[in-house]
DNA sequence: CGTATTTTTGACTATTTTCAAGGGATGTGG
DNA sequence: CCACATCCCTTGAAAATAGTCAAAAATACG
């Protein structure tokens, strides 16, 4: 098998490779089901990466530091993402609950053991990746080239289809401060421009101000500018 | 916020197609050689992902367009990079050569059966994509959260450290419209902070002005922000 | 309820973009 | 090898989008 082939701290070829493999049929050792409050850490950058883990319920964000402070938030993990599992032995994100957040840890040195014994937990993990990156290559042309409304319409449309709620209607986990720095804004920015989109009868803010419906779906992916 | 427009390219681009007898590895991995001239398109973005391919010599961008012109350039891929391999059937980018390059392309079917026979290859995809992943989530930060200053300083660092020249001197393959379009500004603000960091005796910038000197390297690094 | 946190709004500032024009380099054909 | 054309880079001035600073309003929380 040419899994042996691979560095030990680069285990993830083996899902590309050996995602096919025969079953080894063994049960017992799945993942450790943990719970996290708000605001809890999961790991920080530069932390050991010994776990991935899955969102059952909840969200995380993950982001990355400037050494002033400044921060980006790379990407919110939802429920069923993958998340954490890194090429090298570090991780190069912190990770962070957003909300009361249930996940499943996995050791990454079993991850080998477990696509062998479940293909389609491989096949799971890898899709999830692949989706990371489409993501991210996404969220480049946003932080790029996208004005702040268009950078709201595209989140806002995102996090519905994601979150996958009510159609029409998105209930956000993350505060004001979360969204500017995924979307390269400031909370101010955010704020108004929200306000704006809700003066333009694209969306709709309900109480608590998490609570959006996008009234016209198709004006918001017109703004979107893709 | 206007990225520089791309003109349609229609012109079948010249390839002169020929058996790598000597593959990249020291693997029996057969890949197709082929040569393209500056401007030549590689792949457009939702074409059929049959082949991806290792960059031999020269430099490719990939980037995605919004429906308006704009345009965010994800990467640029330098000798030794692999790219094009989709987690879908499609490309989502457009490749195009900077400059005269030299590929081997290898059909993406043909990608298990290669590293069956050459792990040392597949681990080398692997490596290469997750190369790929990290570059986007650094990139992330940049765009989201760095001025322009720091964008160029880094820009710089980054491309010294890639293209692996003579210490403290690099001699850049594209020209500033593709700068501009990778780090999320206009040609006229990169040209701007260029002279700006000349005028400050961070670089020198020599004749052509692709051309540049990295004087004060630790200077370079303080400005980065991370 | 009262306090702390989050969100909104306002006035002002600044970094970056836009628009415009000039200068330099590069390449082609005569 | 020169002349011309094109493309690329630089620079300036004005405009605009988004950021900063400040404070009030709304919401969440104990």
């Amino acid at each position: 098998m040419q899994a042996t082939a691979i560095r030990p701290q680069h285990s993830t070829p083996a899902i590309i490779f050996k995602r096919s493999a025969a079953p080894a049929s063994r049960s017992g050792a799945i993942g450790l089901t943990q719970h996290f409050a708000k605001g809890d850490e999961l790991f920080a950058e530069g932390d050991e990466a010994d776990f991935f883990y899955k969102v059952v319920s909840g969200s995380i964000r993950s982001y990355k530091l400037l050494s002033d402070g400044r921060r980006q938030i790379d990407a919110f993990h939802l429920p069923g993402d993958i998340f954490g599992l890194e090429a090298d032995s570090d991780h190069r994100f912190t990770a962070e609950a957003v909300e009361a957040t249930t996940v499943i840890a996995f050791r990454r040195s079993r991850l080998v053991e477990l696509t062998a014994s479940d293909p389609a937990f491989g096949e799971q993990v890898m899709t999830s990746m692949m989706r990371s990156l489409e993501r991210a290559q996404d969220h480049m042309l946003l932080l790029g080239r996208k004005t702040a409304q268009e950078k709201l319409a595209s989140f806002l449309l995102e996090m519905a289809d994601r979150l996958s709620q009510e159609d029409g209607h998105v209930v956000l986990p993350m505060q004001r401060a979360d969204i500017a720095d995924h979307l390269g804004l400031t909370i101010e920015t955010v704020s108004r421009t929200l306000t704006q989109l809700a003066r333009d009868h694209l969306i709709g803010l309900r109480s608590g101000s998490r609570d959006v419906d996008l009234c016209d779906i198709k004006g918001l992916r017109h703004l979107q500018g893709c």
